[in-house]
DNA sequence: TTAGGTACCTACCTTTAGGTAAGTATGAGA
DNA sequence: TCTCATACTTACCTAAAGGTAGGTACCTAA
């Protein structure tokens, strides 16, 4: 039962790990939230990610359904992020991850 | 409340993301579990990694109080690994990480 | 001798992740 | 004109993660 369950093509820890792992996505996860945000306030919430790696990572989230990106067609552009269900899932997952860390740190 | 708190020094999220982040980390916790492995009992359970991620990835674990490494001091060399406290704490995020990515290859 | 076992180490390489800097296009205001 | 705002794009680079292959040292068995 135990052999070859971690790395089939469909394990499901490596699943989450490519969803989620990284430097900024959960970060970004946790950031949006319940809410619906904008480009620029998601930079300034998280003041130490590049343009270029918010972009980037904001439009894999959107490709793997994690966040839904709504344009409204204006100029100057106008775009808010939101989280889809599983982006909410996802977003469950961050109490208890920052919880190990809190008391990682405690030691 | 939100700003800056990401990233600071002890940035929580980021912290539990250096210690269970990466390819094997998780994987290889979670095939411990409350066990004492031995290497090759490790390495027959993830057959996917090669002798040096594992060695590289288990000496990081001890080197970050997550796994205790116990040497027999024979030879041939005869080693177990088990988790410490904080292993075990890590070990309890797996079940939620896991259930996250079942319900996402669902869809 | 070879082959198997144990648990690593080392050199070198490829791939991936993340970074910096410059740029785009539009509108409004000074 | 420049400057600010919006949200990107692109080129090039560095750093980090992960991989392959060969090796170590000792033992036992064939």
């Amino acid at each position: 039962m135990r052999k070859n369950k971690n790395l089939s093509p469909t394990c499901p820890i490596r699943t989450t790990l490519e969803m989620l792992g990284g430097k900024w996505r959960l970060l970004i996860i946790n950031e949006i939230g319940l809410n619906s945000l904008r480009y620029g306030e998601i930079k300034r919430a998280i003041p130490e990610i590049s343009e270029k790696m918010l972009t980037q990572e904001l439009k894999t989230l959107v490709d793997n359904d994690l966040v839904v990106r709504y344009n409204y067609g204006e100029v100057p552009p106008r775009v808010d992020y939101s989280l889809t269900e599983n982006g909410k899932k996802a977003l469950q997952l961050i109490e208890p991850i920052r919880d190990f860390g809190l008391q990682y740190i405690k030691k």
